[in-house]
DNA sequence: CTTCTTGTTACTGA
DNA sequence: ATCAGTAACAAGAA
């Protein structure tokens, strides 16, 4: 389940990897996981190439030299693994782009939710925009964040998963931070007070980061370009761990609840 | 067999 | 307008 430190560690990978380099064929192997039809998605990348790869929340964007963007979307079992050797062809694989060195970048998805997708930048920027602020960006703050939920009802954790209010924060990471800033996730987000803000605020910055540092979250099928996991599963505290000891108070376990439609976790004793 | 899981969108009803 | 809840999508695990 990519979230946003996930879809960053490959950004930062996939940039030293195939920023110039030709994309000489591309194999639709599933029509449903390009979103534009196969004819004018192969017709826009050929004999082109990316010259820079930008993020927005979970949304991949690489920006190619004519002018035209792939929008990735790895939604829940995306992975884009990038192969310089003559690869063994992969179960779910996608699509594949085929690059004038010989290596390639594959688009696998057991389940095909996720996508790719060219967009001119007109309609990339219509898509970027429908989301909120990057929760890492420099354009969010605790001001930013404070005026965000300020009048919200909706409980915290329902808001924090709501990629038109912040983008990149998924259920994984929800978790960590309302657990990371002792905040109920059941909580109303209007009823927050100013240090409880602050916390989030924190929260949210801390534990992306973190996530980031120790390359992302593998708990089923995140692996990164060159197929490796994400370190940063032993560091959850909450996600996972229902019915284990609370890492905080060691005295209560952890609950398990349905809110906003997820599967939360939270410990009832440090979580107010 | 059923139920649950995940991200996102679309819809319903309050 | 705002919110909660649910179905849909796919496929596998329990």
């Amino acid at each position: 389940m990519p979230e946003l430190p996930e879809v960053e560690t490959i950004r930062k990978d996939l940039k030293k990897k195939i920023i110039g380099k030709k994309i000489i064929d591309i194999k639709v192997v599933q029509k449903k996981s390009i979103k534009n039809s196969a004819d004018k998605f192969i017709k826009a990348l050929r004999n082109n190439y990316v010259v820079n790869i930008m993020r927005k929340g979970k949304l991949l964007v690489l920006e190619l030299n004519n002018e035209n963007y792939i929008l990735i979307h790895l939604r829940m079992t995306g992975q884009l693994v990038y192969k310089l050797d003559l690869s063994l062809a992969q179960n779910h694989t996608r699509a594949i782009l085929c690059f004038e060195d010989k290596s390639e970048l594959y688009f696998n998805d057991l389940r095909r939710f996720g996508y790719l997708q060219i967009a001119d930048r007109k309609e990339k920027d219509k898509i970027i925009n429908k989301t909120g602020v990057d929760a890492i960006s420099k354009n969010f703050n605790l001001g930013v964040l404070k005026k965000l939920f300020r009048n919200k009802k909706r409980t915290l954790k329902s808001v924090l998963l709501d990629q038109k209010i912040i983008a990149g924060i998924g259920n994984i990471y929800a978790d960590e931070i309302c657990f990371d800033a002792r905040l109920n996730p059941s909580r109303k987000v209007n009823g927050l007070n100013d240090k409880e803000f602050k916390r989030l605020y924190n929260s949210i910055r801390n534990i992306l980061r973190l996530a980031i540092k120790h390359r992302g979250t593998t708990f089923s099928d995140y692996i990164d370009t060159s197929g490796r996991k994400g370190n940063f599963a032993k560091f959850l505290k909450v996600y996972g761990r229902e019915k284990e000891n609370c890492k905080n108070c060691k005295e209560k376990s952890i609950k398990r609840i349905k809110l906003a439609g997820r599967t939360t976790r939270y410990c009832e004793q440090c979580q107010k």
